[in-house]
DNA sequence: CGCCGTATTGACAATCCTCAAGTAAGGTGG
DNA sequence: CCACCTTACTTGAGGATTGTCAATACGGCG
């Protein structure tokens, strides 16, 4: 684990650079660099946040992929989201006291991080980036919903192609530029952590897709060959995502 | 539909005097109880926010049960959670513009009515407020967390147990005073719609918890007569809860 | 009384899980 | 360079869980 000094000044984030997110004004930029204490560069497996325990800080994703989930007694593993690049974790243990999910680095990441004790600043000096905040908690808790309906209701294909469409998408969004293929970062273990399955039949149900040449498989990542067709499979319909705000 | 002008002065909010909510200072309760511009009393069944529509208001549950919930094409429906008195429904169409899910009165519904357009006050007025808006949507994602692990990870007994206790206490919290019986007042439709199970594998899963002399069933309401059983079955292991705020 | 919504039950089928064994790729030490 | 790990993906067989279909019971209500 290596924890060191700011190495990515705010000013010159290269998430700002993408379409996707939201402008600041000088004066939140002039905060937000303020406000975070450091960056965190952690290995793949790193749990850095873990449930029942105090959370310390807030973390904001700034390049690398994490995934937050749950285990019961017996082992049983819940995964309940990924967090990518510009994704603010820990919200949760900030605001409440305790973490009540653990969160692990899936690819080595880099974290911004910030004082949870510094949090009410955000609301006394900065109305617009605590806006912000209640706005990313309210879109981490659709992205719960969907996933819900998904674990829910929907047949074990279904469910794997629209997990794949979702992340696909997502990672898409970080990566204007190139046209080049996305591969996502996660095991057959995962898909099934997430969607409630067992590994055995998690992966029968990724070798239909990859017969219908939808997907493929390399080891721990997996390459989206044809995300309309994955659409189709998990009867997925559009939503518009206009510029998105984050700290 | 019944629609009217204010009914219940905030200063002499019945949610108030419960230990449960914390307290407001003059300053925030006179701001609210200019931000809510109306109450509404609907009848159980009315769908008051549905997916795909333009939310025009911000609601708080003051009493009655709703549940939210969403749909495939063909008709699955998966209920995402409920909302009880002091709840907030509505916050993401709010923010983000369009609702992604529907919310149902449960049972005659009491709302109070805040003004969409004027949610920004609230962070630039009171920030206490705004806190705890960002608060409930946390609370609203960790209460997800746990319901999703439940479908995913739980069996059907463990999860109907766990939802069982989960609605108890809820609707504990609420009634202070009596100690008599708490009726849930849901179906076994609305279980199984929120386990993510068939009625019938939801019946004979209740049936197994009423034999046990857990819960007993009354048409449309369901009647614990055992939590500490329940919570046995469902793997249940308690969490603090403080004071909790409420807009 | 008959109708309707809800709960209940049995039989059978589909989905999904567990166990077990095997393959393939990559890393490591000799 | 090869033998030998480890990790992750595959595959088949059999069993447990859960779903579907169909029929019945029961109570409230017009």
């Amino acid at each position: 684990m290596e924890t060191g000094q700011r190495r990515t000044p705010c000013q010159s984030c290269p998430l700002r650079a993408l379409e996707r997110f939201r402008d600041f004004t000088p004066a939140e930029l002039e905060f937000v660099a303020r406000f975070k204490i450091g960056e965190l560069h952690l290995p793949a497996g790193n749990n850095f946040l873990i449930e029942n325990a105090e959370s310390a800080n807030l973390y904001t994703v700034l390049g690398g992929w994490a995934f937050r989930y749950k285990v019961l007694q017996d082992g049983r593993r819940q995964i309940l989201n990924f967090a990518l690049s510009g994704d603010l974790v820990g919200l949760q243990g900030t605001l409440m006291g305790e973490m009540q999910h653990s969160v692990e680095a899936l690819t080595p990441v880099r974290l911004c991080v910030f004082q949870r004790e510094r949090i009410l600043e955000v609301y006394r000096n900065f109305p617009s980036l605590a806006f912000d905040l209640t706005w990313l908690a309210a879109r981490e808790e659709r992205m719960l919903d969907e996933n819900l309906l998904s674990v829910g209701r929907r047949s074990a294909l279904e469910r794997a192609a629209y997990l794949l469409v979702f992340l696909h998408v997502r990672a898409r969004a970080l990566c204007p530029g190139r046209l080049e293929k996305v591969f996502l970062p996660i095991s057959q273990q995962h898909v099934a952590d997430t969607l409630g399955l067992s590994i055995v039949h998690t992966n029968k149900t990724l070798r239909k897709l990859a017969e219908r040449n939808l997907i493929r498989w390399h080891g721990r990542s997996c390459e989206v060959l044809d995300e309309d067709g994955l659409r189709k499979v998990a009867g997925w319909y559009d939503e518009i995502e206009m510029h998105r705000p984050f700290i």
